[in-house]
RNA sequence: GCCACUGUGGCUUAGGGGUAUAGCGUCGCCUUGGUAAGGCGAAGGUCGGGGGUUCAAUUCCCCCCAGUGGCUCCA
C-alpha cells in the first residue's frame, strides 16, 4: 500500500496510506471534539468523506468560522428540504443557499404558514436526532437528469450552471437527495443549533414573471451560544426600533386617513429633522452651494425630457390631467434644476454651479416595502445638483466624499463604508443605452475614488438609469446593509436638456456632468438611522427636550420659572415638571422624551441659584451655579458635541 | 404588487359566541415629597372597516383597510 504525507499546518507533516479521508486524518490530528465540519485540501473545500490519495496540504474548517458557518447553513437548507418534501411531497425544492446568519430555501408549493412552518422545525430536528449521515454522490449528467426528471428547477439549474458532458454531484441524508457541490457537514446532527425565522415568496430566478416560490428563512450556528448570541442580537435591535422609539418620543405618526407611506412630522420630530437641515444648510453654504425651490409638480414634457417616463413612471404618483396637459408630482428634483441651470446663459467662470434644494418628493414606492419612517412615499431631503466639466468632477466628488465624512462624524455614525455602483453589461435594458460613456465614466469614477485614498467595494448592478454612483452603505443595528447617501454621475442629462456653457475660448460647449447627490439620505431615513443609532438618546444639538427641569416640591415653582427663562433665552429647548408628582416619579416618567440632562430642584438649589444635573445614565453633578450650566450646555449644543458631557461619568 | 402573520381605550396588554380585562398615562381630591411607581377616586373602548353564519359576533367565515416580517423594487 502507498503512502502518502499530509501537511496538516503547525502540526507538521504525517504519513497515511493512501486512500484514507480527510475526516480520518482530523479526527487523528484534531481529535473528535475539534468542532471540525469539513477539510480544506489543498485550498479547496472538502467534505469529511474526500478521500486523499496523494500528497496534500490539510487543515481543519471548524463549524464557527466563516467558511464552516457557511457549510453548516448551506447543510441545514438541505435539511429544511428534506422536511419539507417529507411533510409536503408535492413542493419542489428549488435553490437553498447559506446568507449572512442563516440560509433560506425556495420551494415550489402552496403557502404555508407558522403552523406548517413549526411542523417542518420538528422534522429536521427528528433528522438531526436520527444522525443522517450526508453523503456525497457523484453521477454523470444522464443519470442527474434521470433522478431529478420531475423538478423542473433542478433540469433548470443543470442546464444553466453544469456542462451537458460533466456530470456532477448530488448529496443523500436518509431518503433524500439533492443536487449540490458541496461540501457538507458528515451528517446531520451537526445542524442541531438552528430556528426556522419567517416565510416569504420569492420568484423563481428573482423574475416576477416567473414562478412564485415560498422561500423559507432559518438561522444556524455551530453552538447553542452563537444561537443565542443572534436571538440577543434580534431582540437588541428591537430595543432600537425607530419605529417603537418613535412612537415613545413622538417623533411622527402616520395616519389611514392621510395615507400609508406619508408620515407627519410631530414636533419633536420637526425638531430633529429642522436641526439637521439648519446643520445642513450651513454646511453646503460653506461648500458653495446655492438654494433653490422648486414645485412639487410639472408637467409630462418635463419628465419625458429627463427620460424619468417611461423608464421610471412606475416609481412616480399617476397622472393628474390639468386644463393645459397631465401633470405629475416630482419624484425628483434634477430636472427642474437642468432648467434652472438652462434659465440664462452660463459661463465657464460660474462651473461648478451647486444648486441645492431642501424640500419633498413623492414616489410611489410599492406598498409592501413600506416600513415606519425608513421607507416611505414622502422624501424631504437636502438634494443638490453639481454642474461641471469632466475635469472638475475629481474635486467636487472628493468634496463630497469630505461632505459625508464630517456629516457622518458629527452625528456620530461609524458603520457606513463607500460603494461603486456600477451598470450591468448584461442586463443594458435597464439602463440608458450609451455603453461607452457607462464605461469611460464608470473607469472615471473609479480612479477618482482611487485617487482620493478611500476604500471602497464595487457593485455591479447598482448603478442609476443614468449613470454609475457612489453609494454610502450604512450597517444596521441587526446587522443588514442600507444605501445612506449617494453621489450619482449623470451625463445623459447635458444632451437631453441642452445644457451647456460659454468656454475659455468663447465657444459654446455641451460638456457639461451632472453630479446628484444627497449626503444625508431623506430625512425621513435619516432620522429612522439616527434614532437607531442613539437609541433615541440623541445627542444635546438634536434632542427635542434638551433639558428636563423637575422640581422637588410646588415650593421650587418660582425659580424654576427663572431657570427655564433664562434656558430658553440662551436658546435651549427646556421644559419644565412643577407637578405634585414625587421626584422619583417624575424622572421615570420624563426618561422616556430622552431629554439630554434633567435638572432637579429643590430648595438648596433654589436658594444658592444652582442646578444639579441628571444624566441619562443617572449620574448626578450637584449644585453647579446655574449661569455656569448654561454657559456649558450652550457650547455643547453651538459645538453640535455628540457626547453629553456636562455631568463626569462614575467610573 | 406578492406571501405569511397581526389589528382590543392615548400607550402596553388579558380574554374569547351572551357587547370586555389590567397596568401606565389623563382628570380630580389628598399629599409638599431629594433622584426609575405616595394615597384615594373618576373619566375613557360601537374590540381596524364592511358583509355573512347565528336567537346572539369583539370572538367563527368572506372581502376590504392598515401594520409587521420577508420577496420584488429602491434616482
Amino acid at each position: 500500500m502507498s503512502m502518502i504525507t499530509v501537511d496538516v499546518g503547525a502540526d507538521g507533516a504525517h504519513e497515511y496510506a493512501s486512500g484514507i479521508t480527510a475526516g480520518e486524518v482530523i479526527l487523528n490530528v484534531h481529535g473528535k471534539r475539534s468542532g471540525a465540519v469539513a477539510a480544506l485540501v489543498d485550498g479547496v473545500e472538502r467534505d469529511f468523506s474526500h478521500v486523499l490519495d496523494s500528497n496534500c496540504s490539510l487543515e481543519p474548517i471548524h463549524g464557527e468560522s466563516g467558511e464552516g458557518l457557511y457549510i453548516l447553513r448551506h447543510s441545514c437548507a438541505h435539511l429544511l428540504a428534506q422536511a419539507v418534501v417529507e411533510i409536503f411531497p408535492d413542493a419542489k425544492p428549488t435553490i437553498g443557499p447559506p446568507i449572512d446568519h442563516g440560509f433560506y430555501y425556495d420551494f415550489h408549493m402552496n403557502p404555508i404558514g407558522d403552523e406548517e412552518l413549526q411542523a417542518i422545525e420538528k422534522k429536521m430536528n427528528q433528522h438531526i436526532r436520527a444522525n443522517h449521515a450526508m453523503i456525497r454522490e457523484e453521477y454523470d449528467n444522464q443519470t442527474l437528469r434521470e433522478m431529478f426528471s420531475d423538478n423542473k428547477f433542478k433540469l433548470e439549474i443543470m442546464d444553466d450552471k453544469i456542462g451537458h458532458d460533466v456530470g456532477s454531484s448530488a448529496y443523500r441524508q436518509g431518503d433524500f437527495v439533492d443536487l449540490c457541490r458541496g461540501p457538507h457537514v458528515p451528517s446531520t446532527s451537526h445542524l442541531r443549533w438552528f430556528k426556522l425565522t419567517s416565510t416569504s415568496t420569492a420568484y423563481w430566478r428573482a423574475d416576477n414573471n416567473r414562478e412564485s416560490l415560498v422561500r423559507i428563512y432559518g438561522m444556524c450556528y455551530a453552538t447553542k451560544e452563537g444561537l443565542k448570541e443572534r436571538q440577543r442580537q434580534i431582540e437588541e435591535a428591537a430595543k432600537r426600533d425607530h419605529k417603537k422609539i418613535g412612537k415613545e418620543m413622538e417623533l411622527y405618526m402616520i395616519d389611514e386617513m392621510i395615507g400609508k407611506g406619508l408620515p407627519v412630522w410631530l414636533p419633536n420630530g420637526e425638531i430633529l429633522k429642522s436641526e439637521i437641515e439648519r446643520y445642513a444648510v450651513e454646511t453646503e453654504e460653506a461648500y458653495g452651494y446655492q438654494r433653490v425651490t422648486t414645485p412639487v409638480l410639472a408637467k409630462q414634457q418635463l419628465f419625458e425630457c429627463s427620460g424619468h417616463l417611461p423608464h421610471y413612471a412606475g416609481s412616480m404618483y399617476p397622472p393628474m390631467e390639468m386644463d393645459d396637459g397631465t401633470y405629475y408630482l416630482k419624484a425628483m428634483n434634477c430636472p427642474m434644476h437642468h432648467l434652472v441651470f438652462n434659465n440664462k446663459k452660463r459661463s465657464y467662470r460660474e462651473l461648478p454651479l451647486r444648486i441645492a434644494e431642501y424640500g419633498t418628493v413623492y414616489r410611489n414606492e410599492l406598498s409592501g416595502t413600506l416600513t415606519g419612517l425608513l421607507r416611505v412615499r414622502m422624501l424631504s431631503m437636502n438634494d443638490a445638483h453639481i454642474y461641471c466639466t469632466l475635469d472638475q468632477v475629481a474635486e467636487e466628488v472628493r468634496a463630497n466624499v469630505q461632505m459625508v465624512n464630517d456629516y457622518y462624524r458629527t452625528f456620530g455614525f461609524e458603520n457606513f463604508h463607500l460603494r461603486l455602483s456600477l451598470w450591468d453589461s448584461e442586463k443594458t435594458e435597464k439602463y440608458i443605452d450609451q455603453a461607452e460613456n457607462w464605461k469611460a465614466t464608470q473607469n472615471h469614477l473609479r480612479a477618482i475614488l482611487e485617487n482620493i485614498g478611500v476604500p471602497f467595494v464595487e457593485a455591479v448592478g447598482e448603478a442609476a438609469f443614468y449613470g454609475p454612483k457612489i453609494d454610502v452603505q450604512f450597517t444596521t443595528a441587526l446587522g443588514r446593509e442600507e444605501s445612506m447617501a449617494t453621489i450619482q454621475l449623470d451625463f445623459a442629462a447635458k444632451d437631453r436638456f441642452g445644457l451647456s456653457y460659454k468656454d475659455e475660448n468663447g465657444e459654446e460647449n455641451g460638456e457639461v456632468f451632472v453630479i446628484h447627490r444627497a449626503p444625508l439620505s431623506t430625512h425621513e431615513r435619516f432620522v429612522a438611522f439616527l434614532t437607531e443609532h442613539w437609541i433615541g438618546n440623541f445627542p444635546t444639538w438634536l434632542s427635542p427636550v434638551q433639558v428636563q427641569v423637575i422640581t422637588i416640591s410646588e415650593k421650587q415653582r418660582e425659580y424654576a420659572g427663572e431657570v427655564r427663562q433664562a434656558l430658553e433665552a440662551a436658546g435651549v429647548r427646556v421644559q419644565v415638571d412643577d407637578s405634585d408628582a414625587t421626584i422619583g416619579k417624575k424622572i421615570r416618567m420624563h426618561r422616556k422624551m430622552r431629554p439630554a440632562y434633567m435638572l432637579i430642584l429643590g430648595e438648596e438649589e433654589a436658594a444658592g441659584r444652582t442646578v444639579s444635573i441628571r444624566a441619562r445614565n443617572g449620574d448626578q453633578c450637584n449644585g453647579v451655579p446655574l449661569d455656569q450650566f448654561i454657559a456649558d450646555i450652550f457650547a455643547e449644543i453651538t459645538n453640535r458635541e455628540s457626547a453629553l458631557s456636562l455631568v463626569p461619568t462614575s467610573e
